[in-house]
DNA sequence: TTGGAATCGAGAAAGTTTTCTCGATATGCA
DNA sequence: TGCATATCGAGAAAACTTTCTCGATTCCAA
């Protein structure tokens, strides 16, 4: 079960959104005590078409058997392996308003890929807190304590009009990607990566979806 | 600038996600004072294909002037009334833990198509407190106060063992659209709208990345 | 008034993702 | 053993999205 870098390149970022969702049906069916699995039988659970569950499956580079599928607990395996939830990262945090908090508590985010350990503020109010077992300091430290633990992910949990300064900070840091909560564009030099979570995005089609039905209704 | 139904049919789902990303960098220009805008300005500050603007601001409907651009302010009004962001929809939220209680403070959904007039949970620890001057209520009102206020809208921030029987009771009430922030796959009977929120498949995007970018640097 | 430059709008081309099709292979049953 | 069936794997086709190209229009400056 090797990565070749290679062949871990051109992956589409659609096939890569799905495999937590394929990854949390095949738990469920481990949970429920299934030993095999077929492609067939995951895109019948999900409601996705069985080809492009196999495409995607076939990304992880696990080898099926004809007639048989996968053994489940060796795709769980592979997919972990592939996205490289099996080698947590670690992370800093900046903004510890109600969201930060929130991500704060997500324990399970460590069986994902990632674990934040440490969280930074310039409230007053909120520095010195502890959140979840973690103390809050002053954003001023984010740096150092980037540059000394090589952590490299940063979170922002902060209000829109800060991100981009906050960006700058980790990246003056030395972090190499970035988990943007805030809605806001941020730019990052060449090289480094943005994962954006954006709210409004999902807001945006909840919002036109409802509307065109609305339409239809008429 | 009326909205033809016909019209609204078959569009990409990643324009709709973009046009949150115009309408915020449009903001900011008004903020700025400015009074004229057009896609190559747009596509120079985000970073994106000058066409690939034109084509997502152009399904709003909205006509340009050549050489010139789009008035701003008109532009602004044309997303939110594409996006139905100039009519907000009432949602209940069920789940009031840390993540519920973060998008209960978030005032700013309503200028964003959506506004959450009512929490629920089961927790009796939860129920009868106040968050963000909302009252929370147990969860088994929830579908009478979705049928009696016709909300259109759920949002779901429960635990993911119990977001499948929240959808159906929302589902039981008449809701029309769930956004769910839970990790689970829900199914909904058709005609429903479903929104995912999955914070894992962002980890699944960030952490591959992460992984390929190692692999580069050995 | 006229020429040049910038931009829109629309259609064509290229690229990407999804879906279809088919051959190979393993399993279970007669 | 031999046959039917389910599934993988791979390549082709179709659908969709993004990018390119070009003509039409408007503004600005000489």
């Amino acid at each position: 079960m090797q990565n070749n870098p290679s062949l871990r390149r051109e992956i589409p970022e659609a096939s890569l959104r799905r495999l937590p969702i394929y990854y949390r049906s095949l738990q469920g069916m481990v949970a429920a005590g299934a030993s095999r699995v077929s492609c067939a039988d995951l895109a019948r659970v999900l409601g996705l078409d069985p080809t492009q569950v196999r495409k995607d499956v076939e990304m992880t580079g696990i080898v099926g058997k004809p007639r048989v599928g996968y053994a489940l607990d060796e795709l769980v395996r592979w997919i972990e392996n592939f996205l490289g939830w099996n080698r947590p990262k670690d992370a800093v945090l900046a903004g510890a308003g109600s969201l930060g908090s929130a991500l704060l508590g997500y324990e399970r985010f460590r069986r994902h890929g990632m674990q934040i350990v440490a969280a930074f503020d310039t409230d007053p109010e909120k520095i010195g807190q502890r959140i979840h077992g973690r103390e809050v300091q002053p954003l001023m430290f984010l740096p150092d304590f980037v540059r000394q633990h090589k952590t490299p992910v940063g979170v922002i949990a902060t209000p829109a009009a800060a991100a981009q300064s906050v960006a700058d900070l980790m990246v003056s840091g030395g972090i190499r990607a970035i988990w943007n909560f805030a809605p806001a564009h941020i730019h990052l030099p060449d090289g480094f990566i943005l994962q954006n979570e954006d709210l409004y995005h999902s807001l945006a089609s909840l919002s036109f979806k409802l509307e065109a039905n609305n339409a239809l209704r008429r």
